[in-house]
DNA sequence: TTCTTTCTACGAATGATTTCGTAATACAAT
DNA sequence: ATTGTATTACGAAATCATTCGTAGAAAGAA
């Protein structure tokens, strides 16, 4: 019984890589010249990204199976192939142990404590805290 | 009244220098000696590194000026001329701007939901939050 | 058809980081 | 004094990620 899972990220996909599932996550099914178009929209420097540079990332993402393409037509459509929450955790795991020497716990009160979180936003982690201490007994 | 403040990192640290950081937090002011030498012990792969690569790596910070060195005897010492707090949230805040699209609050929540916090650490979580509410009044 | 646009493929330039080899010098040991 | 060891400085190679230019094929417009 094996759900149709996508493979988990192994290795951590760099920040250009990121960005590209961000948008194939956020979008589903695209071309590269809708990716490069979200990309450039959302961009926060003035420098445009170049469609060719999209185009070759995503032909290097798609042999390190980070996603898949449709090669159908002429246009090629690409799917992320990797879980949007598996990768996060990838990378977060990654950074815990750059950073914060591996204690998740700390990277976790310095961002409560640096960030204002909303009363909706406290609300909810206390709920998980909750949920989290009644799993334990 | 100035406090004796390290500057604050603008750029971030690479990988390397950021490893090198946290033994100069950790340790104090050290040699290249004692820092690669501890680089290697913690050290996960088997491949050790060079101590003219840990030479080189802290004669760059010093150029940026992540570290100062004293040279007044031949073998010379290494401080970390940036706050690791400090350091650490600039990191934070690039690593949730580029994973979590800039929601702290998601991270925390992920992050809680992955790792198994103790009940203490989870005591603590309680605690920062409830100050936390208590200064929004 | 012919011209223009859009797309893929691919190689190469750039830039940043890491790694290493080597030379010169200081110090220590014999 | 001579030899061996530890250190700095420096340049260059190696690696990786990103960017770009160009060629060629496919599609669409005139």
């Amino acid at each position: 019984m094996s759900k149709n899972q996508t493979p988990k990220p192994t290795n951590k996909p760099t920040e250009s890589e990121l960005a590209i599932l961000h948008v194939l996550w956020a979008h589903g099914s695209s071309s590269v010249r809708q990716v490069n178009d979200k990309l450039n929209e959302l961009k926060k420097g003035n420098e445009e990204i170049g469609y060719t540079t999209t185009l070759k990332i995503m032909q290097l993402m798609t042999i390190k199976n980070l996603v898949i393409r449709n090669t159908d037509s002429r246009t090629h459509i690409y799917s992320a192939n990797v879980d949007e929450k598996d990768t996060q955790n990838v990378l977060l795991k990654k950074f815990v142990d750059a950073t914060f020497k591996g204690s998740a716990m700390q990277l976790v009160m310095q961002t409560l404590g640096n960030h204002q979180a909303t009363e909706e936003e406290l609300e909810q982690i206390k709920a998980l805290i909750q949920s989290i201490e009644e799993k334990k007994d």
